[in-house]
RNA sequence: CGGGAUGUGGCUCAGUCUGGUAGAGCGCUGCGUUCGGGACGCAGAGACCGGAGGUUCAAAUCCUCUCAUCCCGACCA
């Protein structure tokens, strides 16, 4: 491609809309526009690299023996209301009616189309397994689109579903896809982590997440330092065994006679603790939330964080929502921030704590009166045997490892692909059956793995960046290298660079020729900026000295390659340069 | 949905408090000079100041309503 008649409108002010750092290089690199809020417009360069994606996507996908379809954007509500989603998905399904009054959808997922595909045509356990997939544009309204390509409403995600007749199969479904994912991000030479996550809305009862590692990442990761668990946050276990040094020193045993203290206005763990002078790990939070219509205390230790999902796992509700100050006050009779498990909690049917809480004695607890705590409360002693300890909190840094025991570290990452197994939930609802061996009906078993495509996009610069640009791995850049010529007003290095560019194309290396009637520095900062992974230099003073330059842009390091044998340089160059990517 | 902010040329922003001929930089067009890290000079084009009402002799500026965008939170892949 000549850059001369290419459309990459470069900006040198950063558009005020942009937030992050991915979504600035994509505007100012001339990749993107925004159209309206969440959605955006691909410029010939982003769609380049989302093709590419897309691409390295579909390749092991194929490998993986999955095939690729493609299914409408526009989807019918009475197959939503099918599974019930219809109801249950909320505002983030677009829906709208046609002229005859009839309601669709904007497809947020497929789960619904391609299970309504497969039971129309698959009758025998001959015809399983079946993974079929497509690369799609999803529309979800989300409440708040942010950060360009990262959240938007609009975005392109390539999406599989496996068919199968038993457990044994289903779980071979998976893995493949487990392991073709990982083959595909590490194709797209991106760092990444597999985590074990949270089924979530989708439901079904196992999953992976694919995170690529970021530090502007959105979501955080346990990752054990010594073995290969990882987690996300809502899913990291949390080991039933409190270490005796995570006990307040000295404080944990003799429990005194419960006792009931003022505390005129303190309602945050942190002013009840300065107020009465204890660390944090001696207070129980309670909180209250409405279970499915239902009031249920949550116990954690002061200075922990309950982590809902699995409180909702564990009581396997439907909704889990922290109570409104007029909840707490009809249920305890108090403000919030004095609630108690010790007696006088009106209208709570059921209190869970957090397994840490079996270890230790001597709490301090709202007194469920307003302006007053107990000390010295024993769970068993003052609580009765009502209490069901569970793993409900979120895992500390000081936690250790639930698989090896070794050491938890944090990571930030950015999801971008899910691997879930759905078992049932669609087959069973929309009565997707088959005749096994024994020409009994079975309900087929399902899965669904999501890679997030245009996210990859912005995933891969966040990841990939300097003050300068962006720095693309090889495998999705828009062009492998740029040929910039500095010729000003020497015909024969615009011959040059027009010659070296010529003979990359004719060697199927995707080159572009900055041929733009710019100087230079403004090519320099352009290809910087687009993010070539490498680039060649060609002016007037390294003729004359029968080289052109080099520049790897992810290193910055610079190499003088011969005019005179350039092909054999420059394959040599570009091996170094990508095996620099780990490819 | 709650909280905060912003809408002025393609982009970044000043001007609004205190009403009185719409500004700057970047970008764009032409000419000349320049040519290895976002050059310079000269001459230009380009804005019904988000929209609708209102107050006023007079509104980008004050008032009311409305729309859009962005940030924080709840939600989510």
């Amino acid at each position: 491609m000549r850059l001369s008649r290419f459309y990459a409108p470069t900006l040198k002010e950063v558009p005020a809309e942009a937030e992050v750092i991915s979504h600035k290089l994509l505007l100012r690199a001339g990749m993107i526009r925004k159209l309206t809020s969440g959605i955006y417009t691909y410029l010939p360069l982003g769609l380049k690299i989302l093709n590419k994606v897309a691409d390295i996507c579909r390749a092991e996908m194929n490998r993986a023996g999955a095939q690729e379809i493609l299914m409408p954007s526009v989807q019918p509500a009475d197959l939503w209301r099918e599974t019930g989603r219809w109801e249950y998905y909320g505002k983030e399904l677009l829906r709208f009616a046609d002229r005859h009054g009839r309601d669709y959808c904007l497809g947020p997922t497929h789960e619904e189309v391609v299970t309504d595909l497969v039971r129309g045509e698959v009758r025998s356990y001959r015809q399983l397994p079946l993974n079929l997939y497509q690369v799609q544009t999803k529309f979800r309204d989300e409440i708040r689109p942010r950060f360009g390509l990262m959240r938007g409403r609009e975005f392109v995600m390539k999406d599989a579903y496996s068919f199968d007749k038993d457990e044994a199969g289903a779980d071979k479904s998976y893995w493949d896809m487990y392991h073709a994912y990982d083959r595909t991000f590490r194709r797209l030479g991106l760092m990444f982590r597999a985590v074990e996550a949270d089924s979530g809305a989708i439901g079904g009862n196992f999953s992976h997440e694919f995170m690529v590692l970021a530090e502007t990442g959105e979501d955080t990761i346990a990752a054990c330092t010594a073995c290969a668990y990882a987690a996300n946050l809502e899913r990291a276990e949390v080991m039933d065994a409190t270490p005796s040094s995570d006990k307040p020193s000295g404080e944990a045993c003799g429990c005194g006679a419960l006792a009931e203290v003022s505390t005129p206005g303190k309602h945050t763990v942190e002013e009840v603790c300065a107020f009465l002078k204890i660390p944090a790990a001696r207070l129980i939070k309670t909180l209250l939330y409405d279970v499915d219509g239902q009031a249920v205390a949550a116990l954690v230790r002061g200075d922990r964080e309950m982590n809902e999902v699995k409180l909702k796992n564990r009581l396997n509700a439907t909704t889990v929502t922290l109570a409104t100050p007029e909840q707490v006050k009809a249920w305890t009779s108090a403000e919030v921030g004095f609630a108690g498990p010790v007696r006088g909690m009106l209208s709570v049917t059921r209190i869970l704590a957090d397994n840490e809480l079996k270890h230790g004695d001597a709490w301090v607890t709202g007194a469920n009166k307003t302006d007053a705590h107990y000390t010295n409360v024993s769970l068993s002693r003052d609580c009765g045997a009502n209490i069901e300890f569970g793993d409900l909190r979120v895992i500390a840094a000081t936690d250790p490892c639930p698989r090896c025991g070794g050491g938890i570290e944090f990571k930030r990452g950015i999801e971008v692909g899910h691997v879930f197994k759905l078992g049932l939930k669609y087959s069973q609802t929309m009565n997707a059956k088959f005749l096994d061996e024994n020409g009994r009906e079975q309900f087929m078993i399902m899965g669904c793995y999501g890679i997030g495509v245009s996210r990859i996009v912005a995933a891969a610069i966040e990841q990939n960046h300097d003050e300068n640009g962006i720095i693309w791995p090889p495998a999705i850049a828009p062009f492998e290298v740029v040929v910039m010529s500095l010729g000003g007003k020497e015909p024969e290095v615009a011959a040059k660079a027009e010659e070296l560019y010529l003979a990359m194309i004719e060697a199927g290396i995707e080159a572009a020729l900055d041929d733009r009637d710019e100087r230079p520095g403004v090519k320099f900062k352009d290809a910087d900026l687009v993010g070539y992974p490498m680039q060649i230099v060609v002016g007037g003073k390294g003729l004359a000295n029968g080289i052109v330059e080099a520049k790897d842009r992810r290193t910055g390091v610079k190499t003088e390659l011969p005019v005179a044998d350039f092909a054999a340089a420059f394959a040599a160059w570009r091996k170094d340069v990508h095996g620099g990517w780990g490819a």
